[in-house]
DNA sequence: CCGCAGGCAAGTGCATGCACTTTTTGCCTG
DNA sequence: CAGGCAAAAAGTGCATGCACTTGCCTGCGG
């Protein structure tokens, strides 16, 4: 394309490119397997293919997407394995955070934690599925920061993000919603009195319940996740 | 560059550069904050600047250098504060890995485990550092692939490779050698009878005394020598 | 002497071009 | 009509070029 890029250059084209990519891979709206065509994305974006390039092979070194040489790039595609692997890491590293949260997080901290907690419970008589979703992703976030562990808090956000795809449905089925708040509940509980041990096993126990609901989707979901989801509604 | 690149064409130029500054990085040949300059790379490698400018931008992505928009990329400066919570990271990856590995290693990684453990004794009473560190390194690995959970592996591997530049002297210390066998004889043993409290345990004791022990240099050695050389007076 | 405006060199960011590799197409043969 | 194969098309990989941005340097005013 030739003449400016429509408006403000914001020095970060690549970075905005690979905002851009992997929040359609995130969000499901690209699919595992789904090829990945340079100039079409350059294109797509009105952008050289360079930046595209990068962007690429950025999401590539995270693990996002597969690169095969000289044969274009492709949406990751995760293994049922690599997926179960995901999850229990998912697991043990959710039960790290909390345990350090029930030991670490400051008077602020417990207390936001605990109000945000009790004001969900609302969501949960109204059955608002988005409105718990939302909150509940910020939840879990509170206890990756509680940790007061950068580096903790890095690798559980991007394993999160990774899972993202699959977990999309888990508040669809029936009455996950109120149970999610019990378990969520047992957690802060165990925070609030500060037992490291029962907060990391409660948030095993979550994330495990999690992923044997999602892994019903899990099975379906990356080739059908799109269709259904603009269908429906 | 004009013509062709000496070697063989191997259709993977970015990878090779990642590998080679990703090595120079966790080596410590790169010192944290050193600049990395696009050009200079190119030339150094023989490449043109944008194979270079690629690998820099997985290198950000994964964390080992560190990118100002339109100023340069600097290996990646490691807080003492973030050092610390790599550290503690590791100390419960491994705790992870070995948990798992008391529960899951098959017979053979068990008896491979051991017979190598009961090996490296004899690098011990020789004081051979080199040998020890290597072996080191491969009985730890022994213990992420013996969790038999490809994610907490990657996990664990990738860490561990940002921790190398601050371990790199840890066996330096008189009686190091001896007790770091003594630590991994705990955890065979516990993984031994399957004991996965116990080996968790004695992994998390092991690294964090890893991390004691390497406190000491990380505090001199990341800035100073080179840079403040040539920066003060 | 300090400060600082403006210009200059170095270096980054992206577009474009060309060589090469893979995939597809269309024709020919058995 | 399937199989094979060569040539075209499509797509990737890297080099090069140019527009910008940054940081330094210089020289002028305070």
């Amino acid at each position: 394309m030739s003449g400016k890029r429509g408006l403000v250059r914001s020095g970060t084209t690549v970075d905005q490119m690979v905002r851009a990519i992997a929040d359609r891979i995130v969000t499901g709206y690209l699919r595992p397997g789904e090829k990945l065509d340079e100039g079409s994305l350059a294109a797509r974006f009105d952008v050289s293919r360079t930046p595209v390039r990068e962007a690429l092979g950025q999401l590539s070194a995270i693990g996002l997407v597969e690169r095969r040489p000289n044969r274009g790039a492709i949406v990751a595609v995760v293994t049922q394995e690599h997926l179960a692997s995901m999850f229990e890491s998912m697991a043990e590293l959710e039960a790290i955070c909390a345990r350090f949260s029930a030991e670490r997080m400051t008077g602020a901290e417990r207390r936001s934690l605990e109000m945000e907690h009790q004001a969900s419970a609302r969501m949960v008589q109204l059955g608002a599925e988005e409105d718990y979703e939302y909150f509940n992703t910020e939840f879990h976030s509170r206890l990756y920061r509680g940790a007061h562990n950068t580096h903790i808090h890095d690798l559980t956000v991007a394993t999160r993000s990774r899972l993202a795809p699959f977990r999309r449905a888990q508040f669809m089925l029936p009455g996950r919603l109120a149970k999610s708040w019990q378990e969520h509940d047992v957690i802060v509980t165990a925070i609030m009195r500060g037992d490291a041990a029962a907060a990391g096993k409660a948030a095993r126990d979550h994330v495990s319940i999690v992923s044997e609901a999602s892994a019903v989707f899990a099975t379906v979901d990356p080739m059908e996740s799109r269709l259904s989801r603009s269908a429906r509604r």
